[in-house]
RNA sequence: UCCCCGGUAGCUCAAUGGUAGAGCAUUCGGCUGUUAACCGAAGGGUUGCAGGUUCGAGUCCUGCCCGGGGAGCCA
């Protein structure tokens, strides 16, 4: 018995293999019947007749869709086959069979979105979501091999944090430690800025809760963020790196998942164009083109989501925006001493209304200045004690950033929603399966 | 939290205030090259919930529940 996957079978034509897996399609003809399977590689047409295999042909013929089987049949190529190769079955096994009067709820049509949410864990068997979750995984892949190859060193930050990390975000609470509130992190940045003082370069990359009554195409309630950081890194080799990280990401995609891209009818054209540099602008040139666009926006506004769809329509790749006004960004962002009413922090934004991938720029190393932005903002000064520990022994000017998997997945497949690029989408309203 | 949209068969959707339907799925029958196969037949309904208007409500009104999109906020 030689075993094999649907995605190999093309090495072993005119021999006999076995695939196991789950009966996709069946289609019948009279007395000839042409089930599709599925092993999570790939899916295949078999053939039987009921004058050759008789028996064979009744097992096939009760088969129910999602049925598991294990199948075995002679590899030969054929024009007519989706996929190209089609086993012609000499026999078959069935693991469990999916009864008649309970059939498989995620049908060869369209659904709507409440159903398909609703039954995540079936949806996911279907060739859409399995392409999109092989890309997610080529994305984190290609993410960390990066991070890896420019000497960063992954240490990753803790889900229970004893205070926000901006401050304006809605937290989790967690009600467990004694005699101290806890939350759920939603950015593991402030410990990454302790471990770059200990290593240099670190990365770390896990799951961010963010509890904002936020019910779009573009949030999650949990999701994940690569976020690196780097002693002695400014502004500028923050968004070297990004721009050289997304563009790595996008890449390895294209080189290792043009099947699944094919599968997902993306148009690889916008993608190929995803190579450095990426044009930069600053937030005073950004607030130029809204205004030549008859955009209200002022300086000194943020931007929303009709902003960023103006300005990144204008590139054909990620757009960096640097340098906005320090009001209206993080409290730890480090003025810029040409103009200390700029931040020297930097957003990307990717192309076609995908929004914000990237959030990021240097840090306040000065003690005195990083106590005051934490009174401004009235932050617990007790919960953050270590975090200005790190500005009074050997602070150095340091920089990063965060960068959202989801997001940059959604937009690399080009998915009309967020919640398709993760497993099990967590979303305001909505936490089963 | 606010604004907009929606909820009818397992699924996707129709139905001028007047007998609740179709396609898919399921079951049965037909077809030796099917491509979301096709052809024929059958079963399948508390129209989200509670009130109200009316001779009569899936349809109109009120409240509630659930979901979707967006704003704010953010990656």
């Amino acid at each position: 018995m030689l075993l094999t996957t649907i995605e190999d079978v093309g090495r072993y034509q005119g021999q006999q293999v076995t695939i196991r897996g789950w009966l996709y399609n069946l289609r019948e003809s009279g007395k000839l019947l042409f089930p599709i399977f599925r092993d999570g590689t790939g899916l295949i047409q078999g053939v039987v007749s009921q004058k050759e295999h008789p028996a064979v042909f009744e097992t096939v013929r009760e088969l129910t869709q999602e049925s598991s089987v294990v199948v075995t049949g002679i590899v030969r190529a054929d024009a007519r086959a989706p996929g190209g190769y089609e086993l012609a079955l000499t026999g078959i096994e069935v693991i469990q069979r999916v009864p008649e009067n309970d059939p498989f709820p995620i049908q060869r049509k369209e659904h709507g979105v409440d159903f398909l949410l609703s039954h995540r864990h079936l949806w996911l068997r279907t060739p859409r979501q399995t392409a999109i979750l092989r890309i997610r995984a080529e994305a984190i892949r290609a993410a960390r091999n990066f991070m890896d190859s420019q000497g960063y060193i992954l240490t990753d930050s803790p889900i229970f944090t004893p205070a926000a990390c901006e401050g304006t975000t809605t937290l989790f609470e967690v009600d467990y430690f004694e005699d101290e509130k806890a939350y759920l992190t939603q950015s593991g940045q402030l410990y990454v800025e302790a471990t770059a003082a200990a290593l240099g370069k670190v990365y770390c990359f896990g799951p961010t809760f963010r509890a904002e009554k936020s019910k779009t195409r573009r949030h999650l309630t949990e999701f994940w963020m690569l976020e690196p950081e780097a002693a002695f890194a400014r502004l500028d080799d923050m968004m070297e790196l990004g721009e050289q990280l997304v563009s790595h990401i996008v890449q390895s995609v294209l080189a290792h998942r043009r099947r699944e891209l094919d599968t997902l009818k993306r148009d690889t054209a916008r993608l190929e164009a995803v190579r450095p540099p990426f044009p930069r602008i600053t937030y005073d040139e950004a607030i130029a083109i809204l205004q030549k666009h008859g955009n209200p926006t002022r300086w000194g506004e943020d931007f929303g989501g009709d902003e960023e769809t103006i300005l990144s329509s204008q590139f054909d790749r990620p757009v960096i925006i640097h340098r906005y006004p320090a009001a209206i960004k993080a409290f730890y962002m480090q003025p810029d001493p040409q103009r200390p009413e700029l931040a020297l922090g930097f957003d990307m934004l990717a192309p076609e209304g995908y929004g914000e991938i990237i959030g990021g720029g240097e840090r306040i190393s000065d003690y005195d200045l990083l106590l005051r932005r934490l009174r401004e903002n009235n932050l617990p000064e007790e919960a953050f004690r270590w975090y200005l520990d790190l500005r009074r022994y050997g602070s150095v000017p340091h920089a990063g950033f965060g960068l959202g998997l989801e997001r940059t997945v959604a937009w690399i497949c080009g998915t009309e929603h967020i919640r398709e690029v993760i497993p099990f989408p967590r979303m305001l309203y909505r936490i089963y399966p």
